[in-house]
DNA sequence: CGCGTCACTCATGAA
DNA sequence: GAGTGACGCG
């Protein structure tokens, strides 16, 4: 017996019924369908706890989750219950780590970059002049969003331009041994589906396989699992139709109304009963969704307290709105107790945020935002590891353009095109003839002589730091090496915040080269490309949270502020041709809605600067499905109440 | 030939 | 309010 078996047990304890009939469903496929609030993580992490407890080896056991920080969660979960370490990642981090032991059977080598979508519109721009000139006939951003839904589909490209654009971008992302996003997933089902060999030795490597939020998977992730338990048919997954919010990204709803279909004899399991929200809060969020037409019907109960009545504010303008917001969550911290962090501002676009951060600003409420432009999109931060990257993969163009004229070396287009033929003649790349070449190959301005021997100079210098010292060190000198703080100090206006940045950058370095043993470039750049936006929610700190109810996703709050319920915001307005659309915005809703545990705050307001102008609001028809007698009216925070 | 300025367009969600 | 392209200067 472990010594962990009574934590086990009392873990076992707390579950009700149904959640031990899915804990302890013995082997074969299974789907849980499990309403908001109903204790799926908790399921999911239960159930490898007894798995091992069963036998199955910890080393055979995958768990997937929708972020790095469910994953991390669910992993501190399991090795309090059994003492174990188990592999529970994104589908992401998933394929990256499958493609680094494999990838070599595709063409590519084991130590590819990863491109994040910036990136790969840099590289889409590049190609499109290549092959249209000036008369693409479509935006860079089409193109990227076509070539991401055939990845994510595993479908084929329409239109012949695309397809001609899709096949040089494949072939140039190889040549620069890069991977995009969607290859993580697209390129592990590709190598299954031609390796027979590399399929088996996963499937008997990995015999028990568990994925959270199934209700968003999309084609490529559909089908890797289906490949990966093909032989053992240990499927285990958890998820709930109504909260599938990302088919903008692939995701197929299908995937998981069809799951007895596609796994016959599969055992379902149905949660319904929820232990996070008030009475009040469930039977609002359960009206709203019964708007939906196509839905596998379902009842959330608890018997939990009935709580206060839903808050309606309508404000003037997106002003009165964050100051609204602004005045209450203070009231609640001081006069109610509520911790900061156990608050959260829920909007439907990023945008929004400004508003409430300057009323957070005038008010002094410590807060975070998450999402939006994170940490590592800023431009200061992807130069400095584009110096990084470059050093790791020669190859790397897009890392080149962008670290070659920074500071300013005199490089301009013409060079560039010079530069680059000379490197294809030559057969080496683009870096390497200058770390290579004694003298510039060809007819260069004084200026650029001297940027050339620069550049070449910092690359040789880097290239030594990077041998000899620690990652820390390294990042440090990609700081100073290079010019870089000359480019910063150009401007007094945002000088300090930058700089502040990349002080940043180190200690993240040397946080990261403490937790990992080993220190490898590779993995620290790869994770934080695949870094999730609520990885980065800091707990140690109370801080009041802001993010987009995509964002919320997975979590949980004493108190919710919903805001900007207005028409064409939420719904937005690109969602109004269909009524499918129309029924994912309701069902974004109903995340939100799902989020609250006792106080839910919804606004509108009837005016808003939106694209340049103060534009007329109508309130969202959402508002309207919430039930009249759960809700209430307000006009001021809830200090203010008894004074009209 | 490179670089800075200015007018102009455009605006969901994200690994 | 940010990113991009055209344009004219050095």
């Amino acid at each position: 017996m472990h010594e962990s078996s009574q934590f086990l047990q009392n873990e076992f304890h707390a579950l009700n019924p149904e959640q031990l009939q899915a804990v302890h469903h013995k082997t074969g496929p299974a789907l849980v369908l499990a309403g908001a609030g109903s204790g799926k993580t908790r399921v999911v992490a239960s159930r490898i706890g007894a798995l091992i407890a069963d036998g199955v080896p910890p080393e055979s056991i995958v768990g997937v989750t929708f972020t790095n920080k469910a994953a991390g969660e669910m992993k501190e979960r399991v090795e309090r219950f059994v003492g174990k370490n188990v592999l529970i990642s994104t589908f992401h981090s998933l394929g990256a780590l499958i493609l680094r032991q494999t990838i070599d059977r595709l063409g590519y080598s084991r130590n590819f970059v990863i491109y994040d979508t910036e990136d790969t519109e840099k590289l889409l721009k590049a190609l499109m002049k290549e092959l249209f000139g000036g008369m693409a006939p479509f935006e860079v951003k089409e193109a990227r969003a076509f070539i991401t839904e055939a990845k994510n589909g595993l479908s084929r490209l329409a239109d012949s331009d695309l397809d001609r654009l899709y096949t040089l971008y494949m072939e140039r992302l190889k040549a620069f041994n890069a991977l995009d996003f969607d290859d993580l997933l697209f390129l592990p089902v590709t190598l299954f589906a031609s390796h027979p060999d590399i399929l088996a030795s996963f499937q008997a490597k990995w015999t028990h396989l568990l994925v959270d939020e199934y209700q968003d998977t999309n084609m490529a992730q559909y089908t890797l699992t289906r490949h990966l338990v093909e032989k053992s048919k240990n499927l285990f997954v958890v998820g709930d139709p109504d909260q599938s919010i990302y088919s903008w990204r692939g995701a197929n709803i299908q995937n998981i109304l069809n799951f007895e279909r596609d796994y016959p004899g599969a055992a379902v399991f149905r949660l319904e009963q929820n232990y996070r929200s008030t009475e009040t809060i469930l039977s609002a969020a359960n009206a709203v969704i019964q708007n939906n037409a196509r839905r596998y019907e379902k009842n959330l109960w608890s018997t939990s307290i009935e709580g206060e009545k839903i808050s309606i504010y309508g404000g003037a303008s997106e002003g009165d709105e964050a100051q609204f917001v602004a005045k209450t969550v203070e009231h609640l911290h001081s006069n109610e107790n509520i911790p900061l962090d156990e608050m959260v501002i829920f909007y439907r676009t990023n945008f929004q945020s400004r508003s409430f951060e300057d009323a957070l600003i005038r008010k002094k409420i410590p807060y975070t935002i998450i999402g939006g432009l994170s940490f590592y999109q800023r431009k200061e931060i992807k130069d400095i590891l584009s110096f990084l990257r470059l050093l790791e993969h020669p190859q790397d163009f897009i890392s080149f353009l962008r670290v070659i004229n920074t500071p300013k070396r005199g490089f301009g287009e013409q060079f560039l095109s010079k530069i680059i033929a000379i490197a294809k003649k030559s057969g080496r790349s683009v870096l390497e003839l200058f770390t290579t070449c004694e003298e510039p190959p060809c007819h260069l301005s004084p200026k650029q002589k001297e940027g050339w021997l620069d550049f070449a100079r910092i690359m040789k210098r880097l290239e030594e730091i990077k041998a000899s010292q620690t990652l820390p060190e390294l990042v440090r000198a990609a700081i100073t090496e290079t010019g870089y703080l000359s480019v910063i100090d150009a401007d007094p206006e945002t000088r300090q915040d930058r700089r502040e940045n990349l002080s940043e950058l180190i200690a993240k370095a040397a946080e990261w080269e403490e937790v990992h043993s080993q220190s490898s470039l590779a993995a620290f750049l790869e994770e934080i490309t695949l870094a999730t936006s609520t990885d980065y929610m800091d707990s140690s700190s109370s801080r009041l949270s802001l993010m987009t109810v995509h964002n919320g996703k997975g979590l949980e709050f004493q108190v919710v502020f919903l805001v900007g319920m207005e028409e064409d915001l939420f719904p937005h307005i690109n969602s109004k041709d269909s009524e499918d659309k129309i029924e994912e915005e309701r069902r974004l809703f109903y995340v939100g809605l799902t989020r609250a545990k006792r106080r839910l705050f919804i606004s509108s307001v009837s005016y808003r600067h939106l694209w340049g102008g103060a534009r007329h609001m109508r309130p969202s028809r959402f508002l309207f499905e919430i039930p009249f007698e759960l809700r209430k009216r307000i006009s001021h925070p809830p200090s203010l109440d008894g004074m009209h």
